[in-house]
DNA sequence: CAGCATCCCTTAAGATACTG
DNA sequence: CAGTATCTTAAGGGATGCTG
């Protein structure tokens, strides 16, 4: 992707880059979804461990959105035989090809909160 | 970050990990502040250049999302001494901080997309 | 050109209660 | 335990018209 602000024409592969980025967003759209694939990035978690972790997700939403990641394949849900019934939901390899992504953004977000910390201690 | 599945008990760590990947999505919140971020990580952009390339965007969105981005320091706004007055918006260099993490979506995106094409022309 | 003000509306999300 | 059903609310966002 060349900068082409200089003349104002976008190429078309520039183009196909802004809509890449949407559709990313897309796949991880609403309030829960990438919290929930962090968490899943570091293990396998149970339905109500999960609503435990996500600190103030009821039961709807935590459902609606482990639905969405899993009809877009990057969570796989399995039913354990025990008693009473527990559901596991793990990352499939195609959600842990996000992985990279959620540790950059926890990276980030971590300096900018430490940044945002001594700025206002500056002040 | 360890694995901490098997017994259940989550690090402070951790806690901090999926906190900063919530602060992170916060920055970029709504329909458009990352779409904006990925098309300023082209080059600088007047306002009007900006809405045309924001297929959709009207302009209070567009106002809106660029102040929001400005208040957290991401990106600059330089108002030019033309006739009549033009405005410019650029990546600072913290915005330009997250250009790494928008290029993975786009390239993240830009896979998906092909994979999804791949599934449906194999059904 | 660059944006603000206003009004309107859809939809995401929360609360609660209930079920296999 | 792991959800679903229903209702309600809040907020995000869209359309339009106007201004420095």
């Amino acid at each position: 992707m060349g900068n082409t602000a200089a003349n104002g024409h976008i190429s078309e592969e520039c183009k196909r880059h802004f809509k890449a980025i949407r559709d990313t967003q897309d796949i991880l759209s609403g309030k829960w979804k990438m919290l929930i694939m962090g968490i899943l990035g570091s293990g396998t978690r149970r339905y109500l461990e999960l609503q435990r972790l996500v600190k103030g997700i009821g039961p709807k939403m935590l459902s609606k959105e482990l639905q969405e990641l899993e009809i877009n394949g990057l969570v796989s849900r399995t039913v354990m035989q025990t008693k009473p019934l527990t559901v596991a939901y793990t990352l499939t390899d195609y959600g842990k090809s996000l992985k990279p992504i959620l540790d950059d953004m926890a990276e980030w977000g971590k300096n900018h909160r430490e940044r945002v910390i001594k700025d206002l201690s500056n002040q």
